[in-house]
DNA sequence: ACCACACCGTGAGGTAACCTCCTTATCTCC
DNA sequence: GGAGATAAGGAGGTTACCTCACGGTGTGGT
């Protein structure tokens, strides 16, 4: 049904991908060691400080994981002392969270950090291949 | 000490890379689907069809796990009926698992499945922007 | 103004996919 | 012919998710 000739390039594409990102992923694990976070713990940190005050609901939705789930994270991230629950004043079921002093600096730390690493790794490309990366990802994520 | 300006397009870079990654990843979780297989069994049996006849700890080797692991992997793809076990006769410490005609027809379907999922996925690029890709993270990848 | 209903976070309990440590059987090398 | 390395797997733990149920709270319909 479908011609096994030719699909070699593009299975091979799904691969290398994957490869890549397999790659990214686990430098992204190194770059969070130093402060003992776990990835997806560095990624609640980013939607929390990015949002300011965010709901469990709300990062349930940015980390796309069911609100239980966010709970998890939260809790893990609050005995850190990287964000804090706050009652929402204008609906008292719903929770705040926001990020303390502490987790805006460890979140810039690590902001550096990533950006530092993905740098290092990303310059191994001629600058004209960075752009049409990016170019091309970017079409390919719509 | 690192110029933050000019890191967006990389760091960007990251992120890219990691959603493509993450939608690939997404799609090859569907088309594993209709066999009620894992992600990473799949993988497991790719490797298992490519090898032959492969040892338990060579398995969680191409799988990059620990050996302990590879054996439940490996119950769950024998209670499918897709691998079976035998002695190794060059080794009685040893267990080969090897594939079951059962499991090299379904690794067959999976494979072209993949390859039409990947096939449809690249093809909203031109070609040369695939080449490109398969270049450009070819080199990465190293 | 009331009430049925939807929705908030979370306790309880489950699962999948890993892990380490320990054991038993076997191989290998001196 | 042991001493020690190595193979698979049992026991039990961890992490990161899940669903289901529940009590407290907002909201729309009549």
């Amino acid at each position: 049904m479908i011609p096994r000739v030719a699909d070699d390039q593009t299975a091979d594409l799904g691969e290398l991908l994957m490869r890549a990102a397999r790659s990214q992923r686990g430098r992204w694990r190194d770059v969070l060691a130093p402060w003992d976070l776990s990835p997806h713990q560095g990624r609640a940190l980013g939607v929390v400080c990015r949002g300011g005050e965010v709901r469990i609901s709300a990062l349930a939705e940015g980390l796309r994981i069911a609100p239980r789930s966010a709970t998890e994270v939260v809790d893990g991230l609050e005995q850190r002392g990287l964000v804090e629950r706050a009652p929402d004043p204008a609906d008292r079921r719903a929770v705040i969270v926001r990020p303390t002093p502490a987790g805006e600096r460890v979140r810039s730390e690590i902001d550096a950090a990533r950006a530092a690493d993905s740098r290092a790794y990303f310059e191994q490309l001629p600058a004209e291949d960075r752009a049409a990366l990016a170019r091309i990802l970017r079409s390919l994520v719509d």
